[in-house]
DNA sequence: GTACAGATTGAG
DNA sequence: TCAATCTGTACT
């Protein structure tokens, strides 16, 4: 079973959409070949509230805008002048809400198991910003039928973000897939 | 206009 | 433990 997934999987609540991104598959079209895998790890940013999001405070810049598009678009950024975020818009039009792509399948070995190393395997740079994954040819995601049960999925503290104090930097909104069959 | 720090990574 | 390297933000 190969489903595209829809607008409708996007706009959910985002920690929803966080939790039910795992098990599910990035592919992402080079020419004639394909990219891909299976996404074992997520984080999830609910601004304005949210002090580790870059939308804290209801602020858009140019650079953070993709954030607040309805569910489904990319939002990819560079952070320490080097590497690229993957991140995915959720909610509706207007909500900075979005959840960020950490890792894939471990199948890869450590090529995607960062989110810096992600999108260097995956060649994801800035014109991939505000691509829309229900429309666009070179990139999207689908259901292929894993099923993954509530005791596989690890909810622990997000990464890197302890300048946003500790009240935002413990909430448990980083979810891990620990796949057995692997 | 200038200064500074960041949702990271790999090398030392 | 630290440098690489660029963008947004908060100053002057």
């Amino acid at each position: 079973m190969r489903k595209k997934l829809t607008r409708q999987f996007y706009t959910g609540p985002t920690l929803k959409v966080a939790k039910e991104l795992l098990g599910k598959y990035i592919v992402r079209k080079v020419g004639k070949k394909k990219l891909g895998g299976m996404v074992i790890e997520t984080e999830a940013y609910i601004g304005p509230k949210d002090k580790a999001s870059h939308a804290y405070g209801g602020k858009i810049t140019p650079r953070n805008k993709a954030e607040y598009f309805i569910g489904g678009h990319i939002y990819i950024y560079l952070v320490y002048g080097m590497y690229w975020q993957l991140n995915i818009s959720t909610s509706k039009e207007g909500k900075p809400e979005c959840v960020l792509i950490r890792a894939l399948d471990s199948k890869l070995g450590n090529l995607a198991s960062g989110p810096g190393k992600l999108c260097r395997y995956l060649k994801l740079d800035k014109s991939f910003y505000g691509e829309d994954l229900t429309k666009s040819k070179r990139i999207w995601l689908e259901d292929r039928g894993v099923r993954i049960r509530h005791s596989q999925i690890i909810a622990t503290k997000r990464v890197g973000i302890d300048y946003a104090g500790p009240y935002w930097a413990n909430k448990k909104w980083r979810f891990l897939f620990e796949n057995d069959k692997i």
